[in-house]
DNA sequence: TTGTGACTTTTAGTCCGTG
DNA sequence: ACACGGACTAAAAGTCACA
């Protein structure tokens, strides 16, 4: 179900969260706190390995005061 | 859980796919058919009701042609 | 052609831990 | 401070009959 191109976005927005996070200066934990989220949950959609909706996203983007352009920067 | 801000992006995100899929020239029907997912799935994004994830909103959007940037136009 | 309610299956997301 | 796992609960995915 999951093919190449979608753990591949996975990982890029996971990896764009995890590069505006540490800008951020902010643990997983902390971010997790913040948003409402579990610190585990956390790293896992930072490794790519977790389908996160849209408005866990947004929550995210939220509290790393940041836009989606972001989240998504190097997609399409 | 899902407050008002919530609530209001999915309404966005929804309008714009509407949009995008009339623009397109597609119905519910047919843009469920070449994306892989129930017409009353898309029916329910569109009116704001369904939370999708990251995902699903990347299939419904990659078959409407669209980029990110059109799918959230009007957020933040 | 779309809205809607009711529904089952799958997965998002939590909470406990380990190294 | 993070990766990773197992067991769990809440919510999304996915389908259908009918208006």
């Amino acid at each position: 179900m999951t093919n190449d191109d979608d753990s591949q976005l996975l990982k890029l927005i996971g990896g764009n969260i995890r590069r505006l996070r540490k800008r951020a200066g902010l643990s997983q934990e902390q971010l997790g706190l913040i948003s409402g989220l579990d610190r585990t949950y956390i790293g896992g959609v930072e490794r790519g390995e977790r389908n996160p909706t849209v408005l866990t996203l947004f929550h995210i983007a939220k509290n790393l005061d940041t836009s989606w352009e972001c989240l998504f920067e190097g997609s399409q």
